[in-house]
DNA sequence: TTGAAAGCGATACCAA
DNA sequence: TTGGTATCGCTTTCAA
């Protein structure tokens, strides 16, 4: 492997020259550029990572943490990941991927060993111990998801108390007044990954702002669980018109349920999803859906992370706005049977 | 940050002995380890990681390039890249994700700026055109998959061809004689991801060997695709009283279709899948299958990579023998109907 | 059993 | 516009 200084005797200039070439912080004339360059090609010369790590402080690697569990929601940490590398490969950058099971210490440990400039993290939780870990770090986080406590560390997330008020604001705005919520499994509740938190705020403000009846139950995974589900919330709310549903999983098994007992979307039951657009497509029938914007996220977190490593003024909190599409699973009621 | 040289100062030793002590590599006197140690925790430091790659030639880093798209499998992506990461923190290293779409020039640029000391590549081709590059880097790599060319690199997968020859015999014992393969979309033969191929070869193999009436079909993503495929293989072979479904993603689509049109499973129809056994265990249907350990795959491809990379020697074509489970969705023939 | 010091291969400061 | 060189923090050889 060729270094530095076998490019500059090859290229009759000194190793600083060829340094400067690379990182263009000075001018340097076309000539000798184009010798640099030239000398840089025939040799195959790549500087090495470590040595620059090492003069330069800077690794150009941002650390991701992910869950590596492999349980439901892996399509959506998937599009995330996609998302990071993506970007951060535009900003010349590389992604060490790290689990969540490692916990503070795995962040310590890329972090105080120097191998990345930043860290970005997936799957936070309401408490979540590794955020007073973050702050003592001297590189920047990113989380992507909102803590309770997020004072002084950058946020990315979708708007789910938002969202929640979109999804029953269409419709109410379409003449349904009794809605059901589908909510997440009791164990990503008892988790507090925050996005459930905040989505069933956003739905029980909405839902007392319009004036609406509505009540809520978490959903355990599985066929029997959608069942017990649709079972607590017919009770709770007799002749109840709309679903809205938080829980991609639960989603088919609901679906098939429903079609089962003979109660058709949207004829019988309208129907808003909170999840990837692509699930939502998927479905026997196409649902109405509120998408998780994945790739925004991702691409926002790496972004936020870059504006940090040079300084740049971010937005610490970055909740980006809900956007429901419509795909005829809502049906308009009648203002007769209102 | 303290340095190695903090330490030493510190312990009243000099740096190297503080290295040895971090590394093993010299007999230390057990009171002088315990005074580095102690001032190494006091101090709090962890070796600068770029120094250290600088210094020995190791970077202590896996590259694990896995296909980002987002599309089917993704779980199974997710496993092994899971298991990868899993294993390289068992021994002490990290991983830095890449994205296929980068190609043969994410690991070039990887390899040359020695970022990484080898590569574990998932999602390989049946010609996949990186493969004569990675021949030329200087650090090894493992495949996950089997390329037609794959002389002198190391490759881990499940034994495709064997596993279809284990779902021919399973069914065979049982009586059944007429059996359709619902092969993989088009578009994984078209992108010759081998697996298809390879379980293909075996299917078609086993079933001469066995004097099977057998016939086989590609399969297009979603209900339509299904019922298609369902159609030709129906057509084409008359009253087959068992299914080998070699697609994931048709799984479901193919048992609602069976069941609307009321042909039982296992009472009319039989069924072997290969797929993770997460996805046959949450079918309507348990299903009997042939598992991907994709666990034991990324955990074989790191271990090795960690003997390539201390010289100890390795098979180089690592095919797991595939397991059958069955759950009860083939059912035996009676002789009299044979 | 330990220490001294020469690299490893870049960057960036100080000069010219 | 360019060159010389100290420096980054560690590993490892050579000596003692």
């Amino acid at each position: 492997m060729p270094t530095i200084n076998d490019v500059a005797r090859a290229a009759g200039v000194s190793p600083s020259t060829v340094s400067y070439v690379l990182s263009g912080r000075r001018p340097i004339s076309a000539e000798t550029r184009a010798r640099v360059q030239a000398a840089i090609a025939e040799l195959g010369f790549h500087p090495h990572a470590g040595a620059r790590a090492l003069a330069s402080s800077k690794t150009n690697v941002l650390a991701l943490v992910a869950p590596l569990r492999v349980d439901v929601n892996v399509p959506v940490i998937m599009q995330f990941a996609t998302a990071v590398v993506t970007a951060a490969r535009a900003h010349n950058h590389d992604v060490l991927l790290l689990t969540k099971d490692e916990g503070t210490a795995g962040l310590e440990r890329v972090a105080h060993s120097t191998m990345v400039d930043a860290l970005i993290l997936m799957d936070i939780e309401r408490d979540d111990v590794r955020i007073s870990g973050l702050r003592r770090l001297k590189q920047p986080s990113v989380l992507i998801g909102l803590p309770a406590d997020h004072a002084g560390i950058a946020c990315v997330d979708l708007d789910f108390q938002a969202a929640a008020g979109t999804a029953l604001r269409h419709l109410a705005e379409r003449g349904h007044h009794r809605i059901g919520l589908v909510g997440p499994s009791p164990a990503v509740y008892r988790r507090q990954t925050t996005y459930a938190d905040r989505f069933l705020t956003g739905f029980l403000e909405t839902s007392a702002a319009l004036g609406l009846r509505t009540v809520t139950h978490p959903c355990e995974p599985g066929a029997d669980g959608a069942r017990a589900c649709l079972a607590d919330l017919d009770a709770e709310l007799p002749q109840l018109s709309a679903l809205v549903v938080h829980n991609e999983e639960a989603l088919r098994p609901l679906l098939d349920l429903l079609q089962a007992t003979g109660r058709r979307v949207p004829e019988d039951v309208s129907v808003v999803a909170i999840c990837p657009r692509d699930v939502a497509i998927a479905m026997p029938v196409p649902l109405t859906s509120i998408d998780i914007p994945a790739h925004d996220v991702g691409t926002i977190a790496v972004e936020t992370a870059m504006r940090l490593l040079d300084g740049r003024r971010v937005e610490l909190t970055r909740l980006l706005e809900p956007s429901l599409v419509e795909r005829g699973s809502c049906r308009e009621i009648s203002p007769s049977h209102r």
